[in-house]
DNA sequence: ACGCCGCCTTGATCTGCGTCAACACGTCCA
DNA sequence: TGGACGTGTTGACGCAGATCAAGGCGGCGT
């Protein structure tokens, strides 16, 4: 599990290394970002890319910092290259909803309307990449493709969350939690990282209010999982999925 | 009160009628389509227009007409033009989970891979324009600005999607009553129908498996929400939104 | 006109999960 | 080294909403 192979891409535009890159857990901003204009964009034309690595900046953020909030003007679109970032939703009286975690690969920030419709925070220490939305706007004026990309991504997105309605509004806290690890243990897997003891490093209070719950009830669930094998709980926030069918079963409702 | 009885499944070829325009509430599938055409790609130029008329088809449905279903081969893209249709996710002992309900200008089937994510069936007589997906996507290569309106289109449903994760996750029965009825009001004033009293075409359970409730509890919230002099409710399914601040305060939970 | 059938409403009871509370454990810092 | 703090676990109890059950009502077909 190395993190980046660079070689991929240098970066041309501003900020750009093209000898450092970490090769650590810790968050590698610039070669991962060029990793990620790639899987954001391609397949893209080299003066294309070009012209993408052009209008980006990284940022990295420690555990608890925040990105953007609900409201504020939506001027960017953000790429998550490494780390763990969450987005969430909140009522005046506190109550929150997760409405996603994000890694690598990941974007958030396509607003319907000129504000972003929620909050974003790293949940580790992350790197981001920065699409000033104007920039990105006449970017896509000159490449008119990518908004087939956008518009795929976009529609992926849809489907999760539909997905997610159905997790919310029908299934019972052991299917939720089913549900979640699969669905944790599947997303490490398409990016590449080990999808069976699967890294959890967001709280069980983001846990809970990504899923409809509270802390307590997550953690029994995670216990009553433990207590039937279906999982095991490891060290450094892992968790193995031991019987995976088993799993499955519950989180169909089956 | 059938405004029309004419053959189940009519299907309008390449031409559309420009004369057949109806004045009634009840669905008008050429007139209306047409207008639709203009809605789901407005702005669009004259010679744009005739290649989108050239595409479609018309479809009328009854009370229960499925119109596809869940994990089909997802050949084509829907445009309510009449009516109001159901869009819903099953699990495996039945429980289910209503997406969202289309009205008059919503599109639906917009899938990221092959097929569909959810079922669709008319709750009212409605009528549908058909865009087989081949030929659309045939359109939207010579008229790329086609794809910033899908993508416009598909954040605005995304935007939803995530205010109603909070509804699911978060809001009690009332909450979600108050807030389904806003959200309606809101929706045909749009439209351009009728605001306050407001048509509540769809059945108790339909709602109920829309808000995470059963239909038990969805009717005493509405006779609750009656008796607190919030709404009224009148005959023909209509709801009148007496108290509309309250139901702001309940429905935002303040 | 009648009876059937869906949909809605209402009541009684049950229960999954929330709430409240206590405590274990690790980390950080004085 | 100790104590304050954040996070997670576990237990006891309560409640919002589910479940079970019984009518009411209106539309529709014969």
């Amino acid at each position: 599990m190395s993190p980046f192979d660079i070689n991929r891409i240098r970066e041309l535009g501003p900020a750009v290394s093209n000898e450092s890159v970490e090769r650590e857990p810790g968050p590698s901003p610039c070669g991962a970002c060029s990793v990620r204009h790639l899987t954001f964009c391609a397949p893209m034309a080299e003066d294309e890319l070009g012209h993408v690595s052009k209008i980006v900046s990284t940022i990295e953020l420690h555990p608890g910092d925040p990105l953007f909030d609900e409201g504020e003007p939506a001027d960017s679109v953000y790429s998550v290259t490494a780390g763990a970032v969450k987005v969430y939703k909140l009522m005046p009286d506190g109550r929150r909803q997760v409405i996603g975690f994000l890694f690598s690969g990941d974007f958030m920030g396509l607003a319907h309307n000129d504000m972003y419709a929620y909050s974003a925070e790293a949940i580790t220490h992350s790197a981001v990449c920065r699409f000033p939305r104007k920039k990105l706007e006449q970017l896509l004026e000159r490449f008119p493709k990518m908004e087939r990309r956008l518009l795929g991504m976009a529609s992926h997105e849809l489907a999760a969350a539909q997905e997610q309605m159905l997790l919310l509004g029908r299934k019972t806290a052991k299917e939720k939690i089913a549900s979640f690890l699969l669905h944790l243990s599947k997303r490490a897997e398409a990016r590449g990282q080990n999808p069976n003891p699967i890294a959890v490093p967001m709280s069980r209070t983001d846990i809970g209010d990504y899923l409809g719950l509270t802390t307590e009830t997550v953690s029994r669930t995670f216990t009553q999982l433990k207590t039937s094998h279906l999982i095991s709980l490891q060290p450094a926030n892992k968790v193995e999925l031991v019987d995976l069918q088993a799993l499955r079963d519950i989180a169909e409702g089956a």
